[in-house]
RNA sequence: CGGGCCGUGGCGCAGCCUGGCUAGCGCGCUUGCUUGGGGUGCAAGAGGUCCCGGGUUCAAAUCCCGGCGGCCCGACCA
């Protein structure tokens, strides 16, 4: 059918409309990693369970949800692997072989993986144990240039989740008590659903020397003298899929923003006669190679034995951004029905604007969905000064059955305690922003402390 | 690990309480005709270990016992 993709035992199973949306987001991302000086590579799915021990933050932050390998080839294992849960050890203990010296460095770094991590409450796209993903791991010789990488990566993701995914996010730090296990500092992009719970989008970590000193990876400065190398890693996953879903669709299904979309505009023939068919599919195959053809993403439906309206409804609810409507009254009058998925709207146009119309419209879309998402984004941050103000403004949105989260903006410092104190609320600090875009330095709402500026408490995903 | 619900053609369900004819409905699927500018209509057809095992009974999808599996709600999380 036209969902996208299905859960089995907490896994998903992505189908193919799901998965070409999934690989329009790879390339895009690829792409900007290559630009930055990257490369892939890959490394195994099994990790010796010793190599989690070794950086102890990480291992206690992850043993909850690890699937282990205790038994292979019939026989009960040594030592247990576990399936990763994302690549730091081995990859820790690659890297302390390849590096020696700074001229080794920087060791720039990306995978295209799945991994595993055994979640209690599963949630198609959002939260599946098994999920697909990039992990992007580096290694530098000095604090400056990783924290560089780190705050570099945040932005690429930002600019691919804004300018190709039309969905607008917060960046900013992670406090202490919810920054990756084993990591100095997290940094995160927040997006905000269309019931105004947040979605962590992305992250991107200062690993520090964590686990260049676990895993013992040393190099040789400039200067003749031994160091342990400052890391990073970053991740985005498919759940990038379901942030794009709840970012943008509607109750007729999906809408896609027109540079993630697999299938840009197809065009639904309208004939009775088989003479007229043939009139009509010889005009659409026609503008579909004019368009771009179906390595451009127009595609004719051909399909035999469906009515017009049920082809409309085909391509609706799988978010086609464009669906043309070609019949014998456009053939006689040069014309073409135009209708954008986004608003609804249909407009009859000359078939040799065809091109120039499709592509203007499509830029539209692509605009027009960003715009709207950013504005539901900035209707739905509230601040708040006291912790009372915190509470009632996110219980408020408890009775509203269709949503009505919020980001709620508030001076809170970046301590443990303040984070389970939000936690009672059942909701969390989901990033400290970057860039200050309220009132700048104010007091702690629970502890007095100054503080530089407020932070986002949400409900999240 | 607590609380609730459910296993019946591919999917969604009814039937079960109160046992009894050939196990039914909708969607989907196949074939033919028809229709076509927003889910066409008609006709014919294919498709079933009623989750498994045991028990009660003349008779079990239905009642009893045991098992297995799945879903939803709470605490962990990209």
């Amino acid at each position: 059918m036209a969902e996208p993709a299905e859960i089995v035992k907490g896994c998903m199973v992505i189908k193919p409309n799901g998965y070409a949306v999934w690989e329009v987001i790879q390339r895009e991302l690829d792409t900007r990693f290559k630009a930055s000086g990257h490369q892939n590579l890959y490394f195994p799915l099994l990790i010796p369970e010793s190599f989690l021990r070794k950086e102890a933050e990480h291992v206690e932050g992850f043993s909850p949800e690890l699937a282990i390998v205790t038994i292979a080839g019939g026989k009960k294992l040594e030592e247990n692997y576990v399936i990763r849960p994302t690549s730091e050890t081995i990859i820790g203990h690659f890297f302390a072989r390849w590096i020696q010296s700074y001229r080794d460095l920087p060791l720039l770094y990306n995978q295209w993986a799945n991994v595993m991590r055994w979640e209690l409450r599963t949630r198609l796209f959002l939260r599946t144990s098994e999920f697909l993903w990039q992990e992007g791991h580096t290694a530098h010789s000095s604090h400056e240039e990783a924290m560089e990488e780190v705050i570099r990566m945040l932005h690429v993701y930002a600019d691919v989740t804004e300018n190709v995914m039309a969905m607008p996010v917060v960046r900013g730090l992670k406090t202490q008590a919810e920054r990756f296990a084993g990591a100095l500092r997290t940094y995160s992009i927040e997006a905000m659903m269309q019931n105004g719970l947040a979605l962590q989008a992305g992250t991107s970590h200062d690993l520090g020397q964590n686990f260049g000193k676990a895993f013992e990876v040393q190099f040789q400065t400039k200067e003749g003298k031994l160091d342990y190398v400052w890391q990073t890693s970053w991740g985005v996953s498919t759940r990038l899929v379901g942030g794009l879903i709840m970012t943008h669709s509607d109750d007729k299904g999906l809408v896609l923003p027109p540079k993630v979309a697999p299938v840009k505009a197809v065009i639904v023939p309208i004939y009775r006669k088989d003479e007229e068919r043939a009139q009509v599919m010889e005009v659409a195959a026609r503008l579909a190679n004019d368009m771009g053809g179906i390595l451009g993403g127009i595609q004719v439906d051909q399909r035999e034995g469906q009515s017009p309206g049920a082809k409309f409804f085909h391509w609706e609810r799988r978010g086609v951004p464009v669906v043309f409507e070609l019949g014998p009254r456009d053939l006689a009058s040069g014309n073409i029905v135009m209708k954008r998925r986004d608003t609804g709207s249909k407009e009859v146009i000359a078939q040799a604007d065809a091109v120039a119309k499709l592509n203007a419209t499509l830029e539209t879309i692509q605009t027009d969905l960003f715009n709207k998402a950013k504005q539901r984004l900035k209707d739905n941050t509230v601040l708040a000064n006291s912790i009372e103000e915190v509470e009632s403004i996110l219980n408020e949105d408890v009775t509203a059955e269709k949503g009505g989260g919020k980001f709620v903006m508030a001076h809170l410092a970046d301590d443990p305690s303040n984070d389970r104190r939000i936690k009672e609320f059942k909701a969390s600090v989901r990033n400290i922003p970057l860039v200050d875009e309220f009132d700048g330095p104010g007091k702690c709402i629970l502890t007095g402390v100054p503080v530089e500026k407020r932070v986002v408490i949400a409900k999240a995903y």
